[in-house]
DNA sequence: CAGTATCCTAAGAGATACTG
DNA sequence: CAGTATCTCTTAGGATACTG
């Protein structure tokens, strides 16, 4: 277990699993880092973000249904993922304010758009639920 | 709990609500739809296929780490939702093949496209990391 | 080969209460 | 306001053994 990727005995990395030895490798880190982004809540906490910076109550409010607990575990996941950044405001009450880092600011779009896009899809994906468990 | 969406009460959808009445809202069914199809076996199952129709060993081989259990189970969650089509050829050994569907087809490119782009940031979210750490 | 069934542990997630 | 701490419950997930 953990070994790093391709042919630690070669000490070459094969061309032909230069795809597999990404994400498809248990060991990458890169699918520890993709988790983080596509999480429940990490996902809709980055696209929340997208038009503008937001203070933590805002974000509670925003994604419905989300507890103290689980966004304030996602953001800091975030920020130190470099996706996010937070700017305490040290101030009675206090003021924390999270917005996209440049870096969190190209990859909200693409996350939106995967939002968009099964949204989008939501009868399709109805129609073959239905369709499948008749058939069960 | 389990309330549609809106305002139930007056049975109109306020305009300003449109926005936030999807992903953002708890009981929208296209959360969960997202989930499915951006949870951790799943997704990589999805790009996995992009290039041509596989067997289920293949899969598993293919996607490393992957359990038989977890492997079936979000290989039937993306067949249920209508992005993968299962084909069961009736022999001895029995052959099976998961194909995108034309929805999967569309979807699957978007979720490479995500895990190209995390894959080519993986330099800026070590040094994120690092640098977040050593703050702490 | 392509799964299902079973068992068990670890992680996810909600609720509530409390603090700087 | 913006969290942390704690407690509990549910689900995800891995290992192994077995079946059509």
């Amino acid at each position: 277990m953990e070994r790093t990727q391709g042919s630690a005995e070669t000490g070459e990395v094969d061309p032909a699993e230069a795809f597999a030895a990404d994400v498809f490798s248990r060991a990458c880190t890169s699918r520890g880092a993709l988790e983080h982004v596509t999480g429940k809540w990490s996902l809709l906490a980055l696209t929340a973000l997208l038009d503008a910076p937001h203070r933590f109550g805002e974000l509670r409010r925003r994604v419905d249904g989300v507890s103290e607990k689980m966004l304030s575990q996602s953001l800091q996941g975030l920020e130190r993922d470099g996706w996010v950044h937070r700017e305490v405001r040290s101030s009675i009450p206090p003021h924390v304010e999270y917005r996209l880092t440049p870096a969190g600011a190209e990859l909200a779009p693409r996350l939106l758009a995967l939002v968009t896009f099964v949204e989008d899809h939501m009868p399709e994906v109805h129609r073959a639920r239905e369709d499948h468990d008749s058939r069960s």
